[in-house]
DNA sequence: TTGTATGCGTTATCAT
DNA sequence: ATGATAACGCATACAA
């Protein structure tokens, strides 16, 4: 009904049955000519398709996948959907899955009852054909009732013990930030990471730190443990955390944020407090959030949505490959100066 | 194979008839156990749970919808799913699909390839139960295809007609700022507006604008066409805006943006042009974005989150009474007052 | 309240 | 290369 060929008849009710009936063969071969499969007269094939095309007929995604035992789907889990770094994962995520023809259902744990819920009941039991969980390092309990789905799995942002995984090596780019203001002759650094919150783990923040230290100690710096601030996660925490260090008798030349969101608030504290950016305080941040370029922030920049795309993609081979070795790859970060970091003064 | 709880054995394999088998009842019985129906003994419903939790039996959803004919599944469309105002809508519409038992399949039509694609070969047919536009404004065209799905349609962030939608009111939102900038002094007020990219629609920019033009009118302002500046989306497209307005021999003495990205690419360029803020120029968006509050900009706040659960919660409730009255609902917005604006000089 | 039997729309295994 | 037919795992009229 309409003039663009946008829109069709579209009558929902037109089966398989319908198609065959009308191409004058069994659903058995229209079956296989609209999978593509080999064997298919080109004459046949032809017909098959032209009746299709003219009951403009569509599959049922539910009875193929009830028949056929897959189903299509990929199951995502982010502890914060709304979040940047996870909303750029997902979008990465979702670009690979729809050009292999995979639906991506998205789960959003956000607070720790939702957590728990999810993984007693397990609503994706007989539902996906993987699942791939970003940025939320699963306890032992949870990796095995996530293996129990006997689907393949892939973890994007850290890395876990025998399914494939995409991340940043954690300890390198917090050397690169590091060495980065050690090279400004920069000694007394701070480091603002964040703490779990609602039982949440977050390990990356546990390997930065430790990263902080031995990039600290191979440089032959002593790291100053008053100089690690834990806050929680955003603006506002990276914020307290800069006023935090600023108040110390002896407060830091450079602050290392674990994440370019952190930086943010640091420099607006900073700003606020009268402080000389980078005159008086450097600051450097991890990610190269699109923002930090307005900040003027420093940072180590990591490939976000690429991560995405890379652990769908290993999960959509795993899916076609059944026991395929577990993969763990790492993406390369770097330094993206700007005006936040100078000289120490 | 756990202390906790979490893990069990989760044999796939064991369906509704193993469970009927070991209860000592049919399928059908189990069947209206685990739904809920009244119509079965409380003896019977203890015995047919105690025999699903002890099998640790989990229904086929695949196999339930396909003897139902009901999906439990909902299609949200964003054009930019990474950006913040869509990663919000996506958080907001997951809460509520979660809470119902819904699945949320995300389709990200991120370029015009993509959605024309989508629109042409429509991978919802049979797949969806309701569908959910966010901020994109469809062509008269893509609306009857989604209509021809047949299932409820509600769209998150403009209105569109004959379907739900919730959204604000964008010319009550730019009259809002508009007010507070001429209730300080200011006459020459400039626009920055985004262009509709890829072929895009962005009604949204057309509105604002005609706003712009009737807010000031209303004040006895003449509006100035050139003070009206459209740029793309995103900081950078603020930025340039901004350096466009500053050019002119008659800047303007305060700048509205659609939105609050555009205004951090603004307050960006005016700092590196050495005008102060507000000083000589002042400074206001629209969202308040979690970062306006980092760069003190006064913006109109508008709840997110909210809208996107809100047009899930219309959609739910159409899936329910078929032959609902699309309803229309527009959540107010506020003013929020920072440093970026000030007296007009 | 409970069981029987059929249908849901495909895929896949056989034959032919 | 093609067709008949049995799964796939559940929901649901209908009967009891």
């Amino acid at each position: 009904m309409s003039e663009d060929g946008v829109t069709l008849s579209l009558d929902p009710a037109v089966s398989m049955e319908d198609v065959a009936r009308r191409a004058g063969v069994s659903t058995a071969t229209v079956s296989r000519t609209l999978r593509g499969l080999p064997n298919v007269s080109a004459a046949t094939r032809g017909r098959v398709l032209k009746a299709a095309a003219e009951l403009s007929y569509a599959i049922s995604p539910i009875a193929s996948r009830l028949a056929s035992g897959r189903t299509h789907s990929v199951a995502v889990l982010v502890p914060y959907a709304s979040r940047w770094f996870f909303a750029q994962v997902v979008a990465g995520v979702e670009g690979v899955l729809r050009e292999e023809g995979l639906d991506l259902l998205l789960y959003n744990l956000a607070d720790h009852e939702a957590r728990e819920r999810f993984f007693q009941r397990l609503p994706l039991r007989r539902r996906v054909d993987a699942v791939l969980p970003v940025a939320m390092p699963l306890t032992d309990a949870e990796t095995g009732a996530l293996r129990g789905l006997g689907v393949p799995l892939a973890v994007a942002g850290h890395r876990a013990d025998g399914v494939h995984s995409v991340r940043i090596d954690d300890t390198a780019t917090v050397h690169i930030a590091l060495r980065h203001l050690l090279d400004l002759g920069h000694r007394r650094i701070g480091l603002i990471s964040t703490y779990a919150n609602q039982k949440m783990w977050l390990p990356v923040a546990d390997e930065r730190r430790r990263a902080w230290q031995s990039g600290l100690a191979a440089a032959g710096v002593a790291p100053a443990p008053e100089l690690v601030v834990s806050v929680p996660f955003g603006h506002a925490g990276g914020a307290s955390g800069a006023e935090r260090l600023l108040a110390r008798p002896d407060p830091p030349t450079a602050i290392l944020c674990e994440s370019d969101e952190l930086a943010f608030g640091v420099l607006a504290a900073l700003r606020r407090a009268g402080v000389d950016v980078p005159g008086q305080v450097s600051v450097v941040g991890i990610d190269d959030h699109e923002l930090a370029e307005v900040f003027d922030l420093t940072t180590v920049r990591q490939a976000v949505p690429e991560q995405g795309a890379l652990a769908a993609r290993m999960l959509v081979r795993a899916m076609r490959e059944a026991r395929r070795p577990p993969s763990e790859v790492v993406v390369p970060t770097e330094l993206v100066v700007r005006t936040s970091t100078g000289p120490a003064r």
